[in-house]
DNA sequence: GGTCATGTGGGGAGAAGTGGGGGAAAGTGT
DNA sequence: ACACTTTCCCCCACTTCTCCCCACATGACC
């Protein structure tokens, strides 16, 4: 998944799902917290994935995953191609009125649009790509 | 990948790409930043095998990543050979009207002819390229 | 000079995106 | 149990933009 969206909560708090992203998230997906502040939604596919990684830890170590399931929320999107998302994630992630949508390789996040913008500008410097690609051999 | 081809962005925002490099480039492939001023494409391929290297690492790396995919873009070539590029990764490289394609090996990099023009000149001294080939035993 | 492949520009249909009305369902208080 | 409010979901109307198409210019090759 790629690219950067930009798009409003509407004052039902539905939010538009990009149809590029759509394609790739399916039918109905699942949203949970991130450990940035912002949400993420995987694909039923991926949240699968994720959980079988969960169930083979210890338990111990499960409990720790309990908030994520506990704000997971599995979304369906409408015929317009909108997701109501719970009031709970949204103040969570702060937001309000304008959201910008990201692809992000396997998942998607979903970030206010001034918080997304400034943490933008501080990641894309010139030094930070060239350190990544670096990285990656890329 | 090879060569330099003068193009120009029309009022749609498209850009051709030269047959040479459609061939190499496939019918679909990615456009992302660079940690030059300027735009790389890389074949589905390629971005394939990135994307495989991304995800064999733990989540808190992966997010370094972010804004590599966030700018990136699926572009698909239309039935004349043009892509249409997004208007955040235009304004990213400053690309206007006149854009230089260049053939890089295994990607294609999108630079404003005038920048691009004086790096040329400023990079392909002779003193350079002697010194490039004295680094490879070339 | 003719013909084919390559490159350039624009019109228009249809998809993508936005907002709001209204009725069903669920929750709250008397 | 019943009215009332709130939330949710389906539907419709409208705007914007992407993509498909055609028409033409240019240059290479025969």
């Amino acid at each position: 998944m790629t690219g950067e969206y930009q798009h409003s909560l509407d004052a039902k708090g539905r939010l538009f799902i990009p149809a590029r992203l759509r394609d790739e998230l399916g039918p109905a997906f699942y949203v949970t917290l991130s450990m940035d502040h912002c949400l993420c939604a995987y694909s039923a596919e991926q949240w699968q994935i994720f959980s079988d990684k969960v169930n083979a830890m210890p338990y111990v170590r499960q409990r720790a995953m309990r908030p994520l399931y506990a704000f997971a929320c599995k979304c369906e999107l409408d015929a317009q191609g909108r997701i109501l998302l719970p009031q709970n994630l949204r103040e969570r992630a702060g937001l309000v009125k304008n959201v910008t949508v990201l692809g992000s390789n396997n998942h998607a996040e979903f970030w206010d649009s001034d918080e997304w913008a400034a943490l933008r500008d501080s990641e894309a410097s010139p030094e930070n790509i060239a350190a990544v690609m670096q990285e990656f051999d890329f």
